[in-house]
DNA sequence: ACCTATTTTTCGTCTTGGCTAAAAATATTA
DNA sequence: TAATATTTTTAGCCAAGACGAAAAATAGGT
């Protein structure tokens, strides 16, 4: 049974590992954790006594397969949470994050696999993320940001990059959810801008909206 | 908000408070937690600081009203959550108490409202303890030993006392449960054995099973 | 190659919540 | 009431996880 600490060190890790591929650095994990590089040293040292990432001094972490399975569960738990709280008990997806981040370690392996059950077997969250599944596997699907698509595709959306409260609140308002499905109407290559139709509406979005939007095309 | 062991105490207090009525002694609270008293004369001196609860050098602890609505909160987010194991999640309510204690210090005022909801407003936990209410309330019941009834009485099930494993295994073997109807046959005053009538089911029971058997009678 | 800036680590310290051993207060019993 | 037993508190210590300051290693620029 692993620390709330080093839950959290691991699930941040994972994530640091997939956007950036490769050793995550020191300060990096400082970064995200709001914490300090002298305790993010402290800690990975701990893990790596562990055997649950690999670390040479001033060379950065890389996770284990065992590190990383542990990760993946405490993904998991976070992501089945947050379909818990949007699907059952009504809240927005939008605020859900927090309590996901307190109920993600909560132990249990039945809890979780009869949540699961309930929930239907889930493959994504409310933010279009992926769950792994009880072994840590994830399901990836062809997913490209909206600003990817040219004048005429189509696309259904998926899931968001961003998801300060601001940018989801957007989306509320302009009625774009998980499945929605968006038609570019025009794009302007100078700024990146675009006029996409979504349902009856047609409307203006800037680059940086486009930018962190996930859509499938198929 | 307060920490998990502070969440802890409080409740451990408030459960000595009611069995015992009036102060708690520093050698209970270290019993009930599995703690020692040393540890607990720390604790108590500190939630005393934060007028959580009143305290007299070697005079035992006795909570405020403050403490008595945190803990009476933890307690309510306890028991909402065990009713959700049961009825949603389909556990046995003999394995719930483990996961439910981890359950009971997430920190949301609207997710538990929410569950509250959700599970339409249960007054019972699965073990027919009461669910405190947002405020701490509880309502009480008037609930007896199926050892108090005498013989042609009739009761029906609304908790236990005990709740260790084998005792909820018994209860349900018998096919008792929160809600069963159960008729006195027959009472021997000598061991305070007695034979019942549960569904068309007549058997014997021993004195240790009908005091720790709750019934409400009316 | 050298000097400087940045990153990372080490070291000593802090807080929380435990513990043991010993001292102090209270309870019990002769 | 005095002696003893029990309970409670105090004092010093430990581990986890965080911090800042200073040292060490690496990276960059010339």
């Amino acid at each position: 049974m692993y620390s709330l600490a080093e839950e959290n060190y691991l699930k941040a890790i994972y994530h640091l590992e997939q956007e950036a591929k490769g050793e995550v650095s020191t300060n990096a994990i400082a970064d995200r954790m709001a914490t300090k590089p002298s305790s993010v040293t402290d800690m990975i040292q701990k893990l790596a006594d562990k055997k649950l990432l690999s670390y040479k001094r001033y060379k950065g972490a890389l996770l284990t397969p065992e590190g990383r399975k542990i990760a993946a569960g405490v993904i998991r738990k976070h992501r089945l949470w947050e379909v818990f709280l949007v699907e059952k008990l009504d809240f927005h997806w939008d605020e859900v994050h927090e309590i996901a981040e307190q109920l993600e370690h909560v132990h249990s392996e039945k809890l979780i696999s009869r949540l699961d059950q309930f929930l239907g077997n889930p493959d994504f969250d409310p933010h279009g993320d992926p769950i792994p599944d009880k072994h840590g596997n994830i399901k990836r699907t062809e997913k490209k940001l909206l600003s990817e698509l040219d004048k005429k595709q189509r696309g259904v959306c998926v899931g968001v990059k961003e998801s300060s409260s601001d940018f989801l609140q957007y989306l509320d308002k302009k009625k774009i959810t998980i499945g929605t499905k968006i038609l570019v109407l025009g794009k302007e290559f100078f700024d990146g801008s675009m006029v996409i139709q979504v349902g009856r509406d047609q409307f203006f979005i800037s680059k940086k909206i486009a930018e962190n939007l996930y859509v499938q095309t198929n």
